[in-house]
DNA sequence: CGTGATTTGTACCGAGCGGTAGAGTGAACG
DNA sequence: CGTTCACTCTACCGCTCGGTACAAATCACG
């Protein structure tokens, strides 16, 4: 029942990995509480009785597509942190967000939002997971952006939590015009103006 | 049964605007999909009969508390768009939507997004409506921002358009935010950012 | 004060929800 | 080649969902 090794018996007919990219795309489209368990098995290709086997229950399901959601996509977008400087990382942070946010491959849009913004009462704590996990992303990007400000890389006064929470605000609303249909090409060119904002004034 | 004016009969014991506003808090905290009837009707302090009665039905009952809620609260960011600058009119528009998204009198954040970013598929028009709501605000600061640059009040080379999208993406970002929890300083310090992308570098 | 119109409260409807029981199925091992 | 064991499938569970029937309650008006 659980995931360890099997020693006999009648072997999965589903890989894991797979089924759950599928169940992220549905939780990605119609959020936590629009994903029905018929839509998801039916998406998955798989019956509820090998899904509750294999993940327990709806939310722990949940938990591992978003979990791989973010171990994933979202390690991509903190891959962009590691150029040289604070305004390279910016733009290749939003940059990459913006593309992602509009690449055929997924739904538009973000998981760690449309996943469920706003929950009934007792999916709260689903809500509270997107949210942590979107914190955490913009606690890395003020890592990087205060080894910037030692480094005397970030103009003069700026602020690198305040900074942080300007990218990731910028990136989470994409997010949310891109679920609206918003094309890659005018995310960019919001990404364009924010990043004047970056710039040292000369 | 409609809203005309009834001739004779019991009164109404309720008042048909307050309980919209009740009903908007519900929506707004819990998302169209996760706000239960049962949630609804007592947060209303009416019985279902009544709800169906007066609204007609769980759906129209929310398009007449998200109208409501532009007519007071979203027509209240526009009028920022007044002020005689451009500068001024996104400053304006942007505290103004930090102030209120953060404020005790409702609920955290904005129903237009929070209300349903992704629904099940038989909600989906419920995500377009409220996307349909966030692009008229788009389209308004648009049309302000298109005036200033006959004016030749924007910076040069600035498009109006992909400013407008800038301007209410770094919002919906901060409904975004304020809906996880986020403080109105922290807004504010993003939009002080914010703000240095419209500034003309000297 | 009785009559008509309307709202109210209770109690209910079918449908779909998330979740499960239990028999059937099939690969791996002796 | 038969036993074992995990997986798969059909059919179902209790519950809550959005929505409603019906009768009691309450006003305006003659």
């Amino acid at each position: 029942m659980r995931t360890e090794t099997h020693t006999t018996g009648r072997p999965r007919a589903f890989d894991e990995e797979t089924v759950l990219d599928r169940a992220a795309e549905v939780f990605w489209r119609h959020g936590y509480e629009g994903a029905s368990l018929s839509a998801l098995t039916s998406a998955m290709g798989i019956n509820r009785p090998s899904l509750y086997a294999t993940f327990g229950s709806k939310e722990l399901l949940f938990r591992r597509a978003f979990t791989r959601y973010h171990e994933t996509k979202v390690a991509n977008a903190r891959a962009a942190l590691e150029q040289p400087t604070a305004y390279a990382a910016i733009e290749a942070f939003l940059r990459s967000s913006a593309d992602a946010l509009t690449t055929g491959d997924h739904p538009p849009g973000c998981l760690s939002i449309q996943g469920g913004l706003a929950c009934s009462p007792e999916n709260a704590h689903i809500s509270e997971t997107l949210a942590a996990g979107r914190a955490a992303t913009e606690t890395a990007l003020e890592e990087r952006l205060s080894r910037a400000a030692k480094e005397g890389d970030l103009p003069d006064g700026m602020d690198a939590r305040a900074l942080a929470r300007f990218v990731m605000t910028l990136s989470e609303g994409h997010a949310v015009h891109a679920a609206a249909g918003a094309s890659r090409e005018d995310l960019q060119a919001s990404v364009d103006i924010a990043l004047r904002a970056v710039t040292v004034p000369h």
